[in-house]
This record gives structure tokens, C-alpha cells and sequence, in this order.
DNA sequence: TTAGTATTTCGTCTTAATACGAAATATTGA
DNA sequence: TCAATATTTCGTATTAAGACGAAATACTAA
């Protein structure tokens, strides 16, 4: 018998275990994961420039209205990045109709910040 | 004489003005644009791998294959990401063939670390 | 000079990101 | 109830990112 990429095999495999053979291999950890998903929340200037807008703001909190007027960009494409950056966790909206008033999400906020710390610092 | 967008106008414009009439307006600080870049080049969970590959590593220097053989890509695809690391800055390649030696860009490394520094503290 | 080696570049494909305007949403105040 | 308002979602288009294998590169050692 000769092996060839054409044999055939027969075997059995649970449901999960086949599910992690045919899912990608994780070979990060998931701490590296994480600050990946950090870093490219805040890999777009629009995005940095909001997070920066919110952190100095007085009450540390304003509607996306306050930020549209600052930036030429239209306003879906605002929302579409400050949705973004609620999908990383940064930042969270508190509906208060028709306004939305955005803040930091400090414990997120916080996370993102020793995970680069800690990063970088070595 | 009415208003119309179809009038025409004829005026005279140095070059340099006309460039950044037909540039994009840059509403975003230097700081904020340097700080996306960064973040943008550890945006992905193998770079971040890569430096923190680099940052442990005894000598803190090593070779492409090294790398590649901890990671389930393809050689090309790693070079790809190197290339993408060294464009923000982040490593350098000491090239010595048919090898090449990578290494941390302590300066940029650096820049990098203290601009999201001063960004989290707050 | 030639073969071997580590790495990159190129061509190609697929998927994700970014942008816009129009339309939808959900509330307040008239 | 109806209009006004701030914001988001949707449809669509364009550009960028990410992946692979094949071929190119550039050097060493035979």
C-alpha cells in the first residue's frame, strides 16, 4: 500500500473537536488579542480625536453632536466610528432622546491602559 | 445676477494653496495622527505577537524564520507583517544573508510608549 | 559557476474598513 | 396628533488589509 494524498481515512469526532480543527489554530494569547483589539479601536485619527475630545471635556461626557461640529466628516461616519469604539468597549451612550450623550467607559478605559503599559514598558 | 451653482469664477492660486485646498482639511492634531499610526501597526494580534516575540527574546534581536516557526501563517504573510512593523517604525532589520535580524526600534518604541502614556493618564 | 538557503516581492483573491447621503428611529413639545 | 430634532442604520461605492503560493532576490559555500 502506498501512501497517497488521495486515501481515503474514516474516523470519529465529536462535534466541538471538529469545530476546533476547522476553526484557525489560536497561537496569540489572548492577551495579545486584547490589545490588538485596543490598538485598532484607536488606529483611526477620527477615533483617537473623540476619545481625546470626551477625556477633555469638563463633564467628561457630550453628545455626538458637540464632536460633528468639530470634524468634516459626515455625520453617519461619525457614528459609524463612535460605534466602533462602543464595540471595543471605550466609550458607552447614555440614550437621553434625541441626544446621545457619550462618556468614557472607565473600566475598559482603564484595562486598555495597563495592558499597553505593561506592554511597553520593558 | 443671480446665485447659481453653475457660475463661474476665475481667480489666481499658488500652487502650494491649490495642493491644500485639494487636500483633505487635516482636523486632527500631529499627535493624534502619530498616536493612529501606532496603534494602527500593533492593530493585529501576529504584530503584536512579533514585539512581544522581540521584546522577550534573550539577545532581543531574531530572525524572520525564527518567528515563522511559531506561527501557523505563511512565511510571506509574516514578511508582510514585518513590513508593516517597520513601516510605523516599531522594528528595524539588520540585513546579513540569506538571513535577516530583526530588532526593536528602541527610539520609535519609545515615541510610541510615551505618546499612549500621556494619552491613558488621565 | 552553480546549487542551496532565508526571505521578500508579486499576483491574485477575499474580506474588512471607510465614507457618504437618504431614509429610519425615537423622543419632545407644539 | 404632528412637526421638529439628533442620531443611527442602510445601501452603495471605493479603498485598504490580510492571506496564500509562486517566483524573484541576494548572498554563501561547494
Amino acid at each position: 500500500m502506498t501512501n497517497s494524498k488521495n486515501d481515503y481515512f474514516c474516523f470519529v469526532i465529536s462535534r466541538n473537536d471538529l469545530v476546533t480543527m476547522q476553526t484557525k489554530r489560536k497561537y496569540y494569547t489572548a492577551e495579545q488579542e486584547k490589545l490588538a483589539r485596543y490598538a485598532k479601536a484607536l488606529s483611526h485619527p477620527v477615533r483617537v480625536f473623540v476619545m481625546d475630545f470626551l477625556a477633555n471635556n469638563l463633564d467628561k461626557c457630550c453628545y455626538s453632536g458637540d464632536m460633528a461640529e468639530e470634524l468634516p466628516i459626515a455625520r453617519s461616519t461619525l457614528s459609524e466610528h463612535l460605534k466602533e469604539l462602543k464595540k471595543a468597549g471605550l466609550i458607552q451612550g447614555e440614550i437621553n432622546p434625541p441626544y446621545i450623550k457619550y462618556c468614557i467607559n472607565r473600566e475598559k478605559w482603564d484595562e486598555a491602559s495597563k495592558l499597553l503599559g505593561v506592554f511597553f514598558d520593558r
